[in-house]
DNA sequence: TTAATATGTGACGATTCGTCACTGACGAAA
DNA sequence: TTTCGTCAGTGACGAATCGTCACATATTAA
C-alpha cells in the first residue's frame, strides 16, 4: 500500500495526467467503447479509490481526456495563428490543423466527440465541466486573433449584424460540423461515401470565407497551393507521422468533384 | 408469461417501436445519462430477453431512437422542400426546421447527438447502423431536391470543383455543427454564452449561401422577414407547441450582434 | 399422437460501479 | 517520548447493470 502523504496541487495534477495518459493508451488498445474504470485502474499504480478522487466516473474521465485534447488542439491553433501569411490563409491553416490533430490522435479526437455528447456532460464533475469551458475559450483565442488581424488589415469587414465572436464561432462550428460528420473518414477512406474530409473542409472554409467577403476571395487566389506549402512549413513532423500511418492529405481531390 | 406466437415483420417492427417510444418517455423523465436497459424493461410489457432480441444493448437502443428521430426530421425537411418559395428561402427554412425539431423534441435531439458518438457506433448492431445510413440518405433527399431546384432555376450555379452532393453536405454540416455546439441553448438561454442558436444558424446559412453565390444574396433580400412568415405558414402547430413550452425564436436578435 | 420449431421469460452468473472501514504516515499536543 | 488527530491510499464488498439461456408454452409438421 502506497503511504499517504500531503499532496499539493501540482502533485494532484501530475497524477491526474498520469491516469489520463494511461487511459488514452488503453483507448488506443481496446477502443473507446470498451473503456471501463476497472480497466483503467488496472493500468495505473493507484487504487480504485484514488482514481475516483480524480474522476467521479467514466464519463468524467472522458471529459478530462477531452479537455486535455482541446488543450493540445489549442496549441496547434496557436501555431497556425502565429504563422506568417495573410489572415485568411492562416484561418484555413488553422482549420486544417484541426484535421491534422484528428488524424494524428484519433483516440483523443474520438474522446472529444464523446465528451460533447449529452450523456457525458450529464455525468461529469463541475470541475471538469468548468475546465472544459475555459479551454473552449482558449481554443477561440487563436481564431479570435486571426479575425482581429484580418479586421485590422482590412481584408475582412464584419458582416452586417455580426460581431467578432460570431465570426469566430461560425468558423469553428463549420470545421467541427464537417469533421464530426465525416469522422469515419479521418483515418482512412471508408468506402461508404464519396465525400473526402480534407476536400470538404477546404470547400466549406472557402464558401464561408467568401460569404464573409474575406479577401482574397477564392476566385482570386490559389488557396490550395498556399495551404499545401503552409502545412509543409508549419507541421512537417506531424505530416510525416501521419504519412507513416499510411494517410496523406489528398490535395489532388480538391480540383475534382465527388 | 405471454404465449409465444409466430411473428411477421410488421409485428416485430411495431414492438420495436413500442419499446423505442417507452424509452423516449423514460429519457424525458430521468435524463439520457440515467438510461439503462433494466429501466426500459420495467416500462414495457415484454421480458428482458425480448427487448434484447431487438437491441443488442443500450447503445444500440440509442441508435435506434436516433434513427427514429432522423426519420421525423426528414419529414420536416420534406415539408420545407415542398414549401412554395424561392429555393434559397426553402433551404433556410429547412435549416430552421432542424432547430424546430430540436426545440420540440429535446430528448430525440439529444439521442441523435449521443448516437453520433464513437462509443455508440462501436456497440451497435449492423442492422441499426445500416438503417441509420439509409436514413442519412433520406435526410439528404430534401436538401438535394432544393439544390436541384436552385440549379434548374439558375439561382445557384455549382461552385468550381463542387458537385450537388458536396453542396448538400455543406449545408447539413453547417447546421449540424452550429446546433450541436450550441445544443445547450436550444431549450433556453443558458447564460453561459452570448451566442443565440437561432441567430447563429441564420447567419451561418446566409454566409454559406452567399459564398456559393446563391441568389438572392443577403444584401438583396429580407431573409429574416421571409423566414418568419414561412415558419408561421409551414409550422404553426409546432411553433405553438414550442411557445407553450416557454420558448420562442428570437428574431429580434438577428439584427443585433452579441 | 409425437416431434420439431418458434417464441417469451426471468433467474442467474458475470461484469462494472462506487463506497467506505481500515490502515499507515505524519505532525501537533501533552 | 508517547498519544492523538488528521490526511491520504486502499481494495473488499454490496449494489447496480448487463447479457445469456434453460425452461416453458404454443403452433406446426411429420
Amino acid at each position: 500500500m502506497t503511504p499517504p502523504k500531503l499532496l499539493d496541487e501540482a502533485a494532484l495534477k501530475a497524477r491526474e495526467l498520469q491516469i489520463i495518459n494511461s487511459a488514452v493508451l488503453l483507448i488506443q488498445k481496446i477502443g473507446i467503447e470498451n473503456l471501463t474504470m476497472d480497466k483503467v485502474v488496472a493500468e495505473v499504480p493507484f487504487s480504485k479509490g484514488t482514481v475516483y478522487k480524480h474522476f467521479i466516473g467514466k464519463e468524467d474521465l472522458l471529459l478530462a481526456i477531452s479537455n486535455y485534447a482541446i488543450g493540445l488542439l489549442a496549441d496547434l491553433f496557436y501555431r497556425a495563428y502565429q504563422f506568417k501569411g495573410c489572415a485568411r490563409s492562416r484561418m484555413l491553416l488553422l482549420n486544417f490543423s484541426y484535421l491534422i490533430y484528428a488524424m494524428l490522435y484519433p483516440a483523443l479526437f474520438q474522446t472529444v466527440l464523446c465528451a460533447k455528447s449529452p450523456n457525458v456532460v450529464g455525468k461529469s464533475s463541475e470541475k471538469h465541466i468548468k475546465e472544459g469551458e475555459r479551454l473552449d475559450v482558449k481554443l477561440m483565442t487563436s481564431i479570435n486573433g486571426i479575425v482581429e488581424d484580418a479586421l485590422n488589415d482590412g481584408s475582412l469587414v464584419l458582416p452586417l449584424n455580426m460581431d467578432v465572436q460570431q465570426i469566430c464561432f461560425s468558423n469553428w462550428s463549420m470545421a467541427y460540423g464537417a469533421i464530426s460528420l465525416l469522422s469515419g473518414e479521418v483515418e482512412q477512406c471508408s468506402g461508404r461515401t464519396s465525400l473526402i474530409v480534407e476536400r470538404e473542409l477546404f470547400n466549406h472554409s472557402n464558401l464561408l470565407h467568401d460569404g464573409m467577403g474575406w479577401q482574397p476571395l477564392t476566385k482570386d487566389s490559389s488557396h490550395c497551393n498556399e495551404l499545401k506549402i503552409a502545412l509543409d512549413k508549419l507541421f512537417p513532423q506531424e505530416l510525416a507521422k501521419i504519412k507513416a500511418k499510411g494517410r496523406e492529405l489528398n490535395f489532388d481531390s480538391f480540383s475534382s468533384p465527388a
